[in-house]
DNA sequence: CTCCTGTCCTGCCGGC
DNA sequence: TGCCGGCAGGACAGGA
């Protein structure tokens, strides 16, 4: 379930591989193994791609979006189950099931996205375009910039509605949370899900805000204390181990006597603790 | 505009 | 043991 901290690792990661002292890996061939993911794949881009350094990579809300000198350049989402490979110059490459996109680099190693589900996708992009992407257009702030804190989060919440756990998600809100994050962030703020998203104003927002930016930033941090620490054993990017302290402990008791509840809304779980959540 | 529901896809897990 | 139903979830489309 990547959301912006294991997006930001793989970020991270692919930056740590491919540009090595600022000078960018470059591409020998791009090759799609099937037409589409969620959608279709872009079918100029390994043309496009071919022979060409990487020269930087972004990231934005769940999305990680990569440059070529020449200015091309993709957006990567990872859906579900997406999950982004590096295999070394020095190791083999042994194709695997749902290896649908696989960059062949010019010193031999291998950039390889994996996707069982399906949900991820790729689009091709520019240097110039990539920020009026529809992906990106209307996009909430970055909950980990200078730009983000209560007040703005508050404003943004005015006037709806909906569940606030339901309002976490919307990508318009703010940028990057997903359904793990937005019921840790709630728990660390003391704010039940149930509450209405237009009632979190003031002190309230100020603690939300402050515990996304707290729990994000954390996540990233236990991915990795050093760079390897980035990488599963296969080469994959953007997993690891997290401790969660409301999510998938449905019956846990937290703080002692309080058990975590397990609710839906908007056909998704949410995980909190009614004693401690108002 | 917001809100709500259904869709996409495969792997996994529980129940019988 | 094997099969089947349900669930997981991010983005988006379409309808109210």
């Amino acid at each position: 379930m990547p959301e912006l901290p294991e997006v930001e690792i793989v970020k991270r990661g692919l930056e740590g591989a491919l540009l090595v002292d600022g000078v960018g890996a470059r591409i020998d061939t791009l090759t799609f193994n099937r037409p589409n993911l969620r959608v279709l794949l872009p079918v100029h881009l390994p043309d496009a791609l071919k022979g060409q350094r990487f020269s930087s990579f972004t990231r934005r809300g769940k999305y990680v979006v990569a440059f070529v000198e020449s200015g091309a350049g993709f957006i990567l989402h990872l859906g579900m189950s997406g999950v982004v490979k590096i295999i070394p110059k020095d190791e083999r490459y042994i194709p695997a099931k749902h290896d649908h996109v696989v960059f062949k680099m010019d010193d031999g190693g291998h950039v390889v996205f994996n996707d069982p589900r399906r949900f991820g996708f790729l689009k091709a992009t520019t240097r110039d375009d990539w920020q009026f992407d529809d992906s990106f257009r209307g996009m909430g702030p970055e909950p980990l910039s200078n730009g983000f804190n209560g007040p703005i989060l508050a404003e943004r919440l005015k006037g709806r509605s909906g569940p606030i756990k339901t309002a976490l998600l919307d990508q318009k809100i703010v940028a990057g949370v997903g359904n793990i994050y937005a019921c840790e962030a709630l728990y660390m703020a003391g704010i039940s899900p149930k509450r209405s998203a237009g009632s979190v104003q003031g002190k309230r927002a100020e603690r939300l805000a402050a515990a996304i930016v707290d729990v994000l930033t954390r996540a990233i941090e236990s991915g990795g204390s050093s760079l390897k620490d980035y990488y599963q054993a296969d080469g994959s990017l953007g997993y690891f181990q997290h401790s969660f302290k409301v999510y998938d402990r449905e019956g846990d008791i937290v703080d002692g006597k309080h058990p975590v509840v397990r609710i839906v809304q908007s056909g998704r779980s949410t995980f909190y603790c009614p004693a401690k959540q108002r």
